[in-house]
DNA sequence: GCACGATGTAAACATATGTTTTACTCTTCT
DNA sequence: AGAAGAGTAAAACATATGTTTACATCGTGC
């Protein structure tokens, strides 16, 4: 393939990247992104068999390079404690959805992984078997390191989808958590701190499950 | 105004809550709604002045319907414990967002509330003020009062949007918790359930917050 | 040098969709 | 009874949008 393919086909993918993440896949008309890109209409439908395609390839690519840039387990792996993992991990998915060099900031992609996860694309599938559900497995390993037993799966969900809805609530709702409180919406300088007080509060939370786990469950009858 | 006039008119409201849940603004095209709804598709214009202003009507409604079915304090108010009001609010978000008789579940309004957070419209704003502020206020009461402590709003905010965080993944990521862990996806059997360990979770991570403010922030330098 | 395939471009096409127009019906008040 | 006005229905309108078609351009191998 000569360069300049390489060149337009990529110019497509990271102008659709961004005008996806900015207007949804709906909004995001192929001639505005074909505008963007400085590529002809035509051009979208040749590189990419038409809109559906093309939102495929953006979806694949954006998930591929977020976990690559910012993988959810160190280096070290698991030679550390669980707790640094959990946090690790945290701080990773903060940064992926949130980081300008991740997934675009408030402004790009993060937005067009939280619209996936309420209304599913085709193109999701693959990527749910490929990225999303090893991700949890992992962090469900973390997990069962953390309590130091290992209980029922069904227990152990809530507590990862707890930490989970955290993590990507910060990312979906940035625009509205900014006009309620704008010193807590996250920006490129603050994702440490926020993704810290995750972990704390995790942690914490973690920790008071386990409680449960272990103690006999007295049937609080506080129904009110 | 006769009889048949209100008539349509709900109609209309309610059908288009229902289209809009499901497809989300775009997708919901007026025609699909006046089928649902059994009416033609002028009429609509002719009662909300066209789709945007159906929409802000239905938000308006949906939220004014919701708040009002499931209110986010009991009866006796603030006489429980903070903790029992922390269980009551976060059940009373669960019902709205998912009951069948709330929001109507997963394939209704409560996707149409997770929407707005992502890409909120014009018509979010006046809602804002009328509901979502006052709430999260209540939840910065409750907080105060489980840590029995007044901490820098800054350092609470956080706190509020871990729960907050919870509750609303619950209900925008219920179809894709749904392929990923079938037991753990809210349904209408399984409301309390999710809402009680969302609130011990949260619980948990009150605590640890709490911990965390009155001990001296000893810099933990594990970076990695 | 030149034909051929890949790539890029402009225009045309078909369709979906929000809105408006126009006419009709039905109730209500005098 | 009749006028008036609100409510409803069918069709027309204007536009936006995904896709296709026909043609131009460029590089490459024979």
């Amino acid at each position: 393939m000569p360069d300049k393919t390489a060149s337009t086909k990529q110019r497509i993918l990271k102008a659709a990247g961004v005008i996806f993440g900015q207007m949804g896949f709906k909004d995001a008309t192929i001639r505005r992104i074909a505008e963007a890109a400085q590529v002809n209409v035509a051009a979208i439908n040749y590189h990419f068999q038409g809109k559906d395609g093309l939102y495929g390839a953006v979806l694949e690519d954006v998930f591929a390079t977020g976990f690559s840039r910012f993988p959810a387990t160190g280096e070290n792996g698991v030679d550390a404690s669980p707790e640094q993992r959990l946090r690790f991990f945290i701080r990773a998915m903060f940064y992926r959805l949130q980081s300008r060099d991740g997934w675009g900031g408030m402004a790009g992609q993060g937005r067009l992984i939280a619209r996936e996860l309420i209304d599913p694309s085709p193109a999701f599938e693959v990527v749910l078997d490929t990225y999303i559900k090893p991700h949890k497995d992992l962090l469900l390993d973390i997990l069962v390191d953390i309590m130091q037993i290992t209980p029922d799966p069904k227990k152990l969900i809530p507590c990862a989808l707890s930490i989970l809805g955290q993590c990507i609530y910060y990312a979906l709702a940035s625009t509205v958590i900014q006009k309620i409180s704008a010193d807590s919406a996250p920006n490129e300088d603050n994702l440490d701190q926020l993704a810290d007080s995750v972990w704390l509060f995790s942690l914490g939370g973690i920790a008071r499950i386990k409680d449960e786990l272990l103690a006999p469950p007295s049937p609080t009858k506080a129904d009110k």
